[in-house]
DNA sequence: CTTAAAATGTTATATACTAACGATTGAATA
DNA sequence: TATTCAATCGTTAGTATATAACATTTTAAG
C-alpha cells in the first residue's frame, strides 16, 4: 500500500529518469535543427536542469546552479535561456509557481494542462479535448479568439492523498 | 474614450461606470457586515481604485495611487488590503499578469474563469460548468483532489477583432 | 576574411512580495 | 469608564522575480 499508484499520470514507476532526461534532450535537439534554432551550451544546460529537476523549477535557482559550474551567470542568462526554451515550445512556465518545467509532448495539439501536487509538488501535464472544446464554445460565445490558455489545477494526488 | 463592444461578455455597453464601482463596493459593504468583516479605509479605498480601473490593477500602482493620495504607504499596505480582499472573495488574481481584478459575482459556485484580451487588457470573467466539469472529471481519473483553479485564456475580444 | 546578426556578458534597476516588530485602533467586557 | 486583548496599520528592511540597456563575443552567410 506504500507503493506508487498505478494508473496515475503522476506515475512514476517504471520511470527511467536518466532515460527521461536523455529523451527530452533528443528531442529538443531534434526540433532545434528542424527549425533552425540553436541550442547552445547555456540553453542546453538550463532545458537539463529543469529535467533533471523534474519539479517546478525557479529562475533564480537555475541561476545559483549555472553560476556555481560557471561563475559568471546574471539573471539575463538565465533569462534569455529561459525565454527562447518558451519559445521553442521546450518548457512551460507554471504562472501560479512563478516556476518552469519542460514540456512532456503529452499534449498534442491541446493547449497544455497541469495538474499540481502541492503536497509533493510534482506536476502531470495532462491533455483533456473535453476541457478544449468547452473552452473554445465559451470562447466563440463570447466572440473571442484564443492565443493562450493558462490552465494549473492545484490540490492533491493520489499518492499524497494515500500517504495522508 | 475606448469603444464599447456590443453582445460580448465584455461587454461595456449600457454599463454605467460609476453605478458598476458603487454597486461593487455596496456589495462588499454588505459581504463584510453578513461575514463580521471589517472594510476598513485602506481596504475600501483599494477595492475602489481596482473596480475604477476595471482592468487587472497591479499592486505597485495601487501603491502609488495610495502614496499619492495619503503620503505614508508602504508595500505591505496595500498587500494586506488585497490579501484581505481576496480571502473575502471580492478580488481575483490575475497570476499571469501579477494583477488583482475585482470578482464580479458572476461565477456562482463553479471556479473563476478569466477571458483577457490582449489588446485592451480587459478582463471577462466567466461562468463554465462544462469547463468545470471536465477538469472533474479529469482530475477524477487521475485520483487527484481539486483545490483550486487557475484558468486565464488570453486572445482578443470581439471589438478588439472588429477593430483590426 | 568580412560583416551583420545572434548570442552572451555586465551593470543597473524595476517590479513583486514578505518578515518582523512597534504603534494605534477598536470592540468586548471588567 | 477604564482595561485589555486582538486586529489593524506604520515602518524598516530584506528577499524574490524579472527586465532595460549597452558592451563584447560568437557564429553563419556572403
Amino acid at each position: 500500500m506504500i507503493d506508487a499508484p498505478q494508473n496515475s499520470v503522476f506515475d512514476a514507476s517504471g520511470h527511467d529518469h536518466g532515460a527521461c532526461i536523455h529523451d527530452a534532450l533528443a528531442r529538443a535537439e531534434t526540433l532545434c535543427q528542424q527549425q533552425g534554432l540553436r541550442l547552445t551550451a547555456i540553453r542546453r544546460r538550463v532545458l537539463e536542469l529543469i529535467w533533471e529537476n523534474h519539479r517546478p523549477t525557479k529562475a533564480y535557482d537555475l541561476l545559483n546552479t549555472i553560476n556555481a559550474e560557471r561563475g559568471n551567470a546574471a539573471p539575463p542568462t538565465v533569462y534569455r535561456a529561459l525565454d527562447f526554451l518558451l519559445d521553442a515550445g521546450l518548457i512551460h512556465k507554471i504562472e501560479s509557481l512563478n516556476a518552469f518545467i519542460g514540456c512532456d509532448a503529452g499534449h498534442g495539439d491541446g493547449h497544455p494542462k497541469f495538474l499540481i501536487c502541492r503536497a509533493c509538488e510534482r506536476v502531470a501535464e495532462i491533455p483533456s479535448p473535453a476541457v478544449d472544446n468547452a473552452l473554445a464554445r465559451e470562447a466563440k460565445r463570447a466572440g473571442f479568439t484564443i492565443d493562450h490558455e493558462t490552465i494549473e489545477i492545484g490540490g492533491t494526488c493520489a499518492a499524497c492523498a494515500h500517504r495522508g
